[in-house]
DNA sequence: CCATTGGTTCAATTGGCACTGAACGGACCG
DNA sequence: CGGTCCGTTCAGTGCCAATTGAACCAATGG
């Protein structure tokens, strides 16, 4: 449960969640799920990583909300449970196309308003907006490879099938 | 120079940026060099935007790193000038299949110091460091599409020749 | 019906990073 | 040569977001 390695990987999924903008300790209950491929409860997680009960708590639901967690509440009523979604990724390259897609609509709003002798800038800015939306439009491709909608994209040196 | 929709858009740019994990000022920085086209001096930035001078050196070279900007020195060796790279939306897709290559090598390294009995745990280790291969190498392709070099995939919704 | 266990919420603390501003260095200009 | 104008650097400040820990619910089980 806790290799060396495991607890690195553990802590590399925190430093990785971090560049994604997310709190650290939400990749570190990511890396601990992935690890335990199982169910586990808010207690056995704030325990395993030595981390208080609500920042489990928050995070947990964060990444709920992302749609990476799921929560498991058991037939017998028993208590919460949370396990990694069946696919996991896909979150991150959905809410990086959102991004792009947001910055590209939110540029576009902005250029309308460009007085008539900004033409030569406001060509520019219409050249950013576009940037983002193919941008966008190329992750959602990435996305919908045909046979997995699991966020990863048609591996282009095939390891596992 | 300082139109309300300009101003509106250099301070978008600066939250995008923010986004993106870097300072606000670069994208203001960023936002303010793409309005204006043309080649400008550290001082005229920083009066522009109304930020120190310090803090517009340390994000001009921030930016200039990534590739986004270019410093010119006039032939008559005047005074540093900045202005927006040739292509400056590349860096952006550039960096982040940079991010994601560097994740999956990371989680990759790590995998190999598994123990023996934590084949499963592994193997859903490896997927998720073929995850990021995989969708490092989709984003290159984008940035790759014959006919333009720029970071611009190629347009699903041609505006703009 | 009280006790225990699990989860949530919220005020308070912390830590990190962006930003400032003053001091430094170097080059052109008289 | 002295002066001025740019750009860089760096120590100090302030702010924001993450994290804690305690208090509060809900539900189960004796």
């Amino acid at each position: 449960m806790t290799t060396d390695a495991a607890t690195d990987f553990i802590e590399l999924m925190g430093l990785v969640m971090q560049e994604q903008g997310k709190p650290r300790i939400a990749g570190q209950v990511f890396g601990y799920l992935l690890l335990e491929g199982a169910p586990r409860t808010l207690g056995q997680i704030s325990g395993a990583l030595g981390v208080s009960k609500g920042s489990v708590s928050t995070n947990t639901r964060l990444l709920a909300a992302q749609g990476m967690l799921e929560r498991v509440s058991p037939v017998g009523g028993r208590h919460d449970l949370y396990e990694l979604a069946a696919h996991p990724n896909a979150p991150v390259l959905r809410t990086l196309a959102g991004r792009f897609r947001r910055n590209a609509a939110r540029i576009e709003a902005l250029s309308a308003r460009f007085a008539p002798g900004q033409g030569a800038a406001r060509g520019r800015v219409l050249e950013l907006a576009a940037f983002y939306r193919s941008s966008a439009h190329y992750i959602d491709n990435a996305r919908a490879v045909p046979g997995r909608e699991d966020g990863l994209p048609a591996a282009p040196d095939p390891d596992h099938p």
